[in-house]
RNA sequence: GCCCCUGUGGCGGAAUGGUAGACGCGGCAGACUCAAAAUCUGUUGCCUUCACGGGCGUGCUGGUUCGAGUCCGGCCAGGGGCACCA
């Protein structure tokens, strides 16, 4: 018998589905809507495992829903803009243009290989001018309704490259391509008002009850929600400064006030005073750098001002510079406790300020209770604090606030964590923003017939900075409002703009505005969205800001993008180092008997932990390689089988060797059966004994894996569907025919959503003229699922001791008596009456002695 | 430092508080074969016993319960997120 040619079915089912237009979507149906999404890929140029395992996880959803009659949108597209184009320009000498395009035309012909139910026809890249078209107009309706603004920022600035870096492109305080020390640098940059919403944002995570817990944990803690009191305090020189702190009850703790080296007080001081302005040039010195940060010490400044206690003007404390406070946060000034603060404790350490404890445990008296090393922010009651002695810290903040409030001193007040997203980026591959600034009438938006702003057609890269603002001609425009010359904007929108409203123009590709709505209405929210976690927090939370700012223009009434959510865990491989440390790859060394060596010799190296994969770790598997060994079947299957999917997953040989002995399996058991079957739609007329308990089995399955896909629990639907081949597998030769054939027809339209190549040749086989695609998901029988005689266990004292046969309904008495007389039962009671007898119907018995 | 998640056979993992280890990978034994591959059958947590059987077992440790992998407390280990956020 032929074994199954993977090759010639993948690319005929392909060709089929294709000619026949089956997953090309209207936006008008009478069926019920669903909208499957996984995250688009950037084109680095091939496609990897982590893509393989995504996209075969939204297939499956795709193809699953619509066999159970839903309209499913499945659409694909590409996160075009971005660095690693640019990269390749300068190093390759290509066009960032032809690179990323190139890029595309490969990866989409990989993709197609994997068999995915997409509509092509709506398919866009968000470098193509129509897209970014769009969202040039958006940046200007945005810029209209309040939601962008422009505003002095320190950004990482790298003097050799003459650009802005992000804070992921410092290392170590340099430029992660220049190597030159960042500079801290004020520019004007361009803004999305994020903060706006940050309340929003906020509480709006509760009512998001199918996205993972850890996401929005995380995106709660982004967010950073804090309530506490803004406390005015008088200065020696006549100045007022206002500070921020939770912790208004520990007022009477304080022994400090601290400002930012970037207070605008800390900048007037230093103005007449040159050790202030030598401390602020000090701390500008240190970096922004995250090993910068975490390394530096607490270091302060004594301004020679005081400021006067809020509740007891002759109570003077110092005011202090110190490098620990940041300007972003609350006021940029706090006041120092350092009894119940560590960094307030060490910088009382360091510069021999008072420490006086006024939160004190309750179990604790007052006076012997003392803070050395570290600071106390446990419960306790207030003490050393006045009129607030003996009450409970939360009493302590309201009368606190209260008292503040009523003399106009303090305010109660929320901060957040979140700081409006920075959306200028000093890059040429990426969408232009729309705005031009001219001399008589400041930022003036680009006319929307003049829209869009297109990146020019060649870009030269060998010279430093930004090329679109190096190009001779580029920015040179007339203003739209007084018609003088001016300039255009040089900079483009951080791509994380680009992928946070695709989504939303999946919706209608075609529509002249950015955002098609009535499309939207129909198709918006997404239903079930699927990607990796690395996007937890940024890109998640920029699309559901934008699709709020999409709802304040009007183009949807949704706020929420997402209904559903799944993060899928990332593909890991062994890893393996030679005796220098560098990491090998796999075409680099052989394996024999689970040790590792350097290919072709007898120089062992070490096989290092599983990590996912990657160019760095050379532990990568081209999907494509095995698509050529086994097919694309076979790879989905893999991606499904075993790992729960929210799981990283370790790709094995072993393993795909595995799926693909499953895929031939599948296809003897079809050739094997096919003399036995009658013709299609044969009437099932009695089945017993084997007959009833294979048409049990194939109805259980249905049951199993409809409610496992439901749930996205792909490793249990692959092992139920493991589970039915095994009980096809044992039938005897003699069952009826028909049976038979139920069972079969069954498991293959069960494996379509995951296997849709193999499903399709064996619906062919089965003597079908349709196609699985356009079959509807088969329903189980409750009669069948059913268990009518259960296996009950039966325990002493929580043992088992052996089991009963009985059937559904059992009643208790029954159950007891049957339990009792079980041999190893009252050999355990050894002739003693039960003290209890616990009965769970058709579930336990469970005899105490 | 703070927050979160995860610990089950050789491995990936399954298990509404109710027979721990479904299903797969790997291993072992056998069948087919001149042989190999492929395939099929059986077996496979650990200890003990010739055997029947018995004991132990879900990171450790207490607890709740007739009954705990599952719930609660404490600890240990691994992974992740945030990180001078007042």
């Amino acid at each position: 018998m032929a074994r199954y040619n993977a090759k010639d079915s993948e690319k005929h089912w392909q060709a089929v589905w294709d000619q026949r237009q089956c997953f090309v979507t209207p936006n008008e149906s009478a069926k019920p809507k669903c909208y499957v999404l996984e995250m688009f890929p950037y084109p680095s140029g091939r496609i990897h495992m982590g893509h393989v395992r995504n996209y075969t996880m939204g297939d499956v959803l795709a193809r699953f829903r619509r066999a159970q009659g839903y309209n499913v949108l499945h659409p694909m597209g590409w996160d075009a803009f971005g660095l690693p184009a640019e990269n390749a320009a300068r190093e390759k000498g290509v066009n960032p243009r032809d690179w990323t395009y190139a890029n595309i035309a490969t990866m989409r012909a990989e993709l197609k290989r994997m068999g995915l139910a997409i509509d092509w026809t709506r398919e866009f890249a968000t470098s193509d001018p129509d897209y970014y078209a769009q969202q040039q107009r958006l940046f200007i309706e945005f810029y209209k309704a309040g939601l962008v603004y422009r505003a002095e920022a320190d950004v990482n600035w790298d003097p050799v490259d003459g650009t802005v870096l992000a804070n992921e492109q410092v290392i170590d305080g340099r430029g992660w391509r220049s190597g030159a020390p960042v500079e801290r640098k004020k520019l004007s940059q361009w803004f999305f008002r994020i903060t706006e919403y940050a309340d929003e944002l906020l509480t709006a995570l509760d009512r998001l009850d199918r996205w993972p817990d850890k996401v929005r944990l995380m995106q709660k803690n982004w967010i950073g929600r804090s309530e506490g009191l803004r406390v005015t305090f008088d200065l020696s020189d006549g100045a007022k400064v206002d500070v921020f702190t939770t912790r208004p009850d520990t007022l009477f703790g304080a022994s400090f006030v601290a400002l930012s080296p970037d207070h605008p007080l800390s900048q007037r001081l230093a103005e007449k005073d040159p050790k202030i302005a030598a401390f602020i040039d000090a701390c500008h010195r240190l970096g922004t750098s995250e090993a910068a940060i975490e390394t530096a010490e607490k270091m302060g400044c004594d301004t020679g001002v005081t400021a006067a206690h809020p509740f007891d003007p002759q109570w003077k404390l110092p005011v202090m510079i110190a490098n620990f406070v940041l300007m972003g946060y609350g006021t940029g000034a706090i006041f120092g406790c350092p009894a119940h603060d560590q960094r307030d404790l060490d910088f009382a350490h360091k510069y021999e300020l008072p420490v006086l404890p006024v939160v004190v445990p309750d179990a604790v008296d007052a006076k012997s209770f003392d803070i050395s090393d570290e600071a106390y922010i446990g419960p306790g009651h207030l003490a050393n604090s006045r009129f607030l002695d003996g009450m409970s810290i939360e009493a302590a903040k309201n009368e606190v606030a209260s008292r503040l409030e009523a003399e106009g001193r303090g305010k109660r007040e929320v901060n957040y964590r979140l700081r409006d997203w920075l959306v200028s980026r000093q890059r040429p591959w990426g969408c232009p923003i729309p705005m031009i600034r001219c001399g008589t009438c400041g930022l003036v938006p680009v006319k929307e017939s003049d829209l869009p702003v297109l990146l020019p057609d060649e870009l030269q890269f060998t010279g430093t900075g930004n090329p679109l603002d190096s190009h001779l001609t580029w920015k040179h425009v007339h203003c739209p409002q007084c018609g003088g010359a001016a300039q255009r904007e040089t900079d483009t929108c951080d791509t994380f703009v680009d992928s946070a409203w695709y989504f939303a123009r999946f919706c209608d590709t075609r529509s002249e505005g950015p955002v098609g709505r009535k499309a939207a209405d129909y198709w918006l929210p997404v239903d079930q969205y699927i990607g990796g976690v690395e996007h937890a927090i940024l890109h998640l939370l920029y699309a559901r800001f934008f699709t709020r700012g999409l709802h304040r223009l009007g183009y949807t009434d949704v706020d929420e993008p997402f209904a559903g959510l799944f993060t899928q865990g990332m593909v890991c491989h062994e890893t393996y180092k030679g005796h220098n440390g560098q990491w090998l790859a796999l075409d680099e060394i052989d394996k024999r008997d689970g040790k590792a060596y350097l290919k072709g010799t007898d120089a062992e190296v070490t096989i290092g932990r599983s990590e996912a994969m990657s160019k760095s770790k050379k532990n990568g598997i081209a999907p494509e390689a095995i698509i050529d060994l086994y097919g694309a079947d076979t790879i989905r299957w893999f991606m499904l089988s075993d790992t729960p999917p929210e799981r990283d997953v370790e790709w094995t040989n072993e393993g795909a060797e595995g799926c693909f002995r499953f895929v031939q399996r599948i296809w003897r058991l079809i050739e094997d059966a096919k003399p036995l079957l009658p013709p299609p739609h044969a009437e099932i007329e009695t089945a017993e004994g084997a007959a009833l308990e294979l048409r049990r089995a194939a109805h259980r399955a249905i049951a199993g894996v409809t409610d496992d896909l439901e749930h996205l629990r792909f490793n249990r639907a692959v092992a139920e569907i493991y589970t039915l081949v095994n009980a096809i597998g044992r039938v005897e030769d003699s069952i009826p025919g028909a049976v038979r054939r139920e069972a079969l027809e069954t498991l293959v339209l069960l494996i379509g959503p995951m296997m849709p190549h193999l499903a399709e040749s064996c619906w062919r086989a089965l003597g079908h003229e349709t196609l699985v695609v356009e079959m509807p998901w088969p329903k189980a029988y409750p009669d069948l699922v059913r268990y009518d005689t259960i296996t009950i266990a039966v325990q002493v004292n929580g043992k088992l001791r052996g089991t009963i046969e009985s059937a559904r309904g059992a009643d208790r008495k029954a159950l007891e008596d049957a339990a009792l007389a079980l041999e190893p039962v009252s050999r355990a009671l050894a002739g003693k009456p039960p003290r209890r007898v616990i009965v769970v119907p058709d579930r336990i018995v469970n005899v105490v002695a």
